[in-house]
DNA sequence: GATGAATGAGGTTTCATTCAT
DNA sequence: TATGAATGAAACCTCATTCAT
């Protein structure tokens, strides 16, 4: 079955299922995604078991894209701020960079499909970002609250930031940046 | 006169499609949603003309519902901290009460169903927020960014702070106020 | 049933039912034949038992609003030719002035809806014509076809003819009077 | 290389439904079709995007059938006469043959269905008969009337003539014949 | 009698998946 | 392995007819 013959096939058919879905819901037919992809529909197939594992798939492979990105240059030991500074601006530049990635990752993540398997298979590369999300949970702004809070916390300010972008605001740049402030004024 | 519309089996009808949309995404069948209100198929059809405007009219409901609570006991001539704290702890609560609706609601928002004229619909009962979040909006560390940041803002760290609660953490009430006190924090 | 409390509504309800037919084919909906006839869905079945009634009625009332035409001044001892012409021009020049119900009278003729029973009930309002073609039948270039065939010879013409002035020629009353002289060209 | 769609599956819905429309209207479920033809419901819309698709392809069909017969064996250098009897006896043979698919030819005719593109299609192999007819439509009984009235003119009468033989008249061929000889009084 | 909401069978069409080629 | 025709369940929606009001 996962006898990828072809990496770029995979390849195709997963930013193809980007693009469909990120227009027609996940919903979106894999016949269209296997057409866009330049491959057969039964095609398909032969690189995921049913649509499931597609979604579970491709899930996974845009959760690794933001880590691996996040990963990359990591200030290691720097101070907390330019580490959180970091996380923060990686990320939503990826977001900036591929709205349409965003989206789909949004959209499996509200659905059933996604298996705690899928979510499992992140916890190494989040490694990272975790223990530095640990660490600025531990502060006084966000002590006592459950783990994970700064994390949600993060990623739903820049959500909030995206949105802007999202919708065509110039000042890119600067929205990344007074984002973030507005983030660590809350919690530094 | 033959029977009236009930607003009963229209009622029913929204409350069913909560539920099965919750559970299986925009995708849920007319006909699964028609069966858990307790009328047949083709009666759905009579109480909305097709499933986007369903869909739209839930997604009106859902918002006003909302709005209604806000509006409600709005401390018109409280401080702005004590108005945006009513905002915040109306809107999470009804988050927090009906989880399910919260769910669909992000989901319509996210989906190309709702049409401009749906999102208009609500405008006038917006109109008490949006003053609030506007002269918010105003002051220092908001300033220069583009207007409705502030609403994004607050919704998007209630999103942080409902997917705890939604995961069952205990200290509910805590929470909705720690949530508010780190947001009252970045913006204040 | 069939108590007509009001001969205007069956009135209506037949009138609608021609302009939707012919808009729509036989498949037009009862619902949309009464609300063109401004009464209630279920109205409609208090004056006819079904939908197939309906069109027995139908086309048993567009026959006879024709032949009704036909008997109306038919000289009974005038010369064959003239008599031919009364049914040749008071027939046509139906279909001339109600294109929609000349149309709707071909569908249910094509269609397996109109029973025996119904072609029955005309065979009275019939007879007049029927025996102006039954001479023409007998006469040298029709002699040995089968009976019936000089009344389908006619109505075919007159639909020949018919195609014409429905697209909107202009010279009507010529070509009613130019279809005449073919046709009595083949069987004089 | 996957199956290839095969004429013959497409042929067989084409035929099947002319069995099924000719018995119960254009109304006819394509679930039937499908069913006679021996093919899946899902298979039809492989061959046919959708049912109007369908319609159109089954019109150009049958047309074709008919003026493929007739553009055999064209006597092209005979006499007038000789030319419209093989128009004339070569069409009405195939209503004899095939009543079925001429009530379906009717009924497409009749309905709103087949689209201006589908009837240009038949332009070409029509020519040799328009060709004919309008030899036919300038000489004196005809002259002056709209161009195409010698078409419509003949196919009525061959509709005459087909009532009847559809009857089960047995002198079919007489009947073709007397037919024909009663359309060239009229018309020579 | 008149009304129109309610019904559910049945219509067309879509789609994930299989499998012959 | 790659293909895309074939499948049939299931989706959305329509409609003739019934029946409570």
């Amino acid at each position: 079955m996962a006898r990828l013959r072809s990496p770029e096939k995979r390849r195709a058919i997963l930013e193809a299922a980007v693009v469909e879905i990120a227009d027609a819901g996940l919903g979106a037919a894999t016949a269209k995604i296997a057409a866009r992809a330049g491959v057969a529909e039964g095609t398909l197939f032969t690189y995921f078991a049913n649509k499931d594992e597609l979604l579970n798939e491709l899930y996974v492979e845009l959760k690794l894209e933001v880590y691996e990105r996040l990963n990359t240059a990591f200030p290691h030991s720097a101070s907390l701020e330019r580490r959180a500074w970091h996380v923060w601006s990686s990320s939503l530049n990826w977001s900036i960079e591929f709205p349409q990635k965003r989206k789909v990752s949004l959209l499996l993540n509200l659905s059933a499909v996604v298996t705690p398997e899928s979510r499992a298979r992140l916890a190494e590369q989040r490694s990272v970002m975790d223990a530095m999300l640990a660490e600025l949970g531990s502060r006084e702004p966000l002590r006592g609250l459950p783990a994970g809070y700064a994390a949600s916390l993060m990623a739903s300010v820049q959500e909030a930031t995206m949105d802007f972008i999202a919708k065509g605001v110039r000042q890119r740049k600067a929205l990344v940046e007074r984002g973030f402030a507005l983030f660590w004024r809350a919690v530094r």
